[in-house]
DNA sequence: CAGTATCCGCTTGGATACTG
DNA sequence: CAGTATCCAAGCGGATACTG
């Protein structure tokens, strides 16, 4: 996925930093509190809502419905209801989030990965 | 060096998950309101307060003012007093700051250039 | 110009109760 | 199980006024 064309900006840049553009809704629905985990969390799986608490520790029931209805009607999740008693009901990522999570991923990874410099960073600033 | 085994384990995925990760901090702190439009903003450009303000459209003086001072912490930035009447500070990103934006970059370029097809997909749905 | 101080409303998130 | 509804406390974020 070396689209360089990306990294060069061929394409149009800075229409984010206009406060009227319609992509930075889209970018605070990804950019939320719980946005990037739950993206994160649904990494190629599928899953169920209580799975989905479980895994990403310290969301509240009322978070991950929100953030899950939000990023369905974005077209990011597809929302599965099984019609059984008890309910079942499986969250997975549409071809739409899965493009959204391999963009997202590599912040996450970044992170992970040099947690320890920017903890050191932030010792000498 | 080998305290939580961050570097030990490069491709380990799910840390941000767990709710005690130190990593989720530094999630927030980028994936705040205005935390991707600051880094995109600062594009390997060295700009003043009142440029920022312009450049990001939108954002109060204290949001810009408490994102720049928590990404400094981070060592993200680097801002620079000159000591002069009237007062000039300038903000750049630091080579750590550089590297985060290039994971943000791919993110943002993938909103502004599937906007169309976001937006679609949220009518269908 | 580059911020800080202040006030205020909205969002966040926890707890609990309830429904299909 | 998979949510919704409601209340409440705390913090986040915004507009404005003010200072060096």
């Amino acid at each position: 996925m070396s689209e360089k064309g990306v990294l060069n900006h061929p394409f149009r840049k800075g229409e984010l930093l206009d406060l009227n553009c319609p992509s930075r809704e889209i970018l605070q629905h990804i950019a939320s509190r719980w946005g990037i985990l739950v993206l994160i969390a649904l990494d190629r799986e599928t899953l169920r809502f209580s799975e989905l608490r479980k895994k990403i520790s310290g969301i509240s029931e009322k978070m991950l419905s929100q953030t899950l209805q939000t990023f369905e009607k974005d077209g990011f999740i597809h929302r599965t209801m099984l019609p059984v008693m008890p309910p079942h009901t499986e969250y997975r990522l549409t071809p739409l989030g899965l493009e959204v999570y391999e963009q997202v991923i590599h912040l996450s990874d970044w992170i992970e990965l040099n947690l320890p410099r920017v903890l050191n960073a932030g010792k000498e600033a």
